[in-house]
DNA sequence: CCCGTGACTCTAC
DNA sequence: CGTAGAGCCACGG
């Protein structure tokens, strides 16, 4: 093969990074583009979920590095992520996350320890 | 090629 | 805990 894709697009790693939230667990921008291979495209993370159009996809577990909704508070996308979170367990207050602590600094709360 | 905009992040005050 | 500024990448005009 003639490496004309080296590798799958980064829009399709960032996907596969958000689907590989598990549920009830949310995860920031940049830890989602840092574990897509991608550090640094925090931008390109938010950029390719603002195109997204996959239902299936939990674009809601992706906030921003202090644990607060990327939409504008009383958006529409606002309190559909907020809706979608709360309805998995995660508490909502003040559109900030409550989150583990940890759970934005050590990726191994997020992405290995349940 | 320059510039403005955005579901971002970090540091400083 | 708040705001302000700078850095960052990708894209359309």
């Amino acid at each position: 093969m003639k490496g004309k894709a080296p590798q799958e697009s980064a829009e399709a790693r960032i996907l596969a990074a958000v689907r590989a939230i598990p549920r009830g667990q949310v995860a920031g921008y940049g830890e989602v583009a840092r574990r897509a291979g991608l550090p640094g495209r925090a931008r390109l993370a938010a950029r390719v979920l603002s195109g997204n159009t996959d239902a299936k996809l939990p674009w809601h577990r992706v906030l921003r590095s202090d644990g607060r909704i990327a939409f504008p508070p009383g958006s529409e996308g606002f309190r559909e992520q907020a809706r979608r979170l709360q309805a998995e367990g995660v508490t909502v207050a003040n559109g900030r996350v409550r989150i583990a602590r940890q759970a934005l600094d050590l990726d191994a709360a997020v992405w290995g320890i349940g």
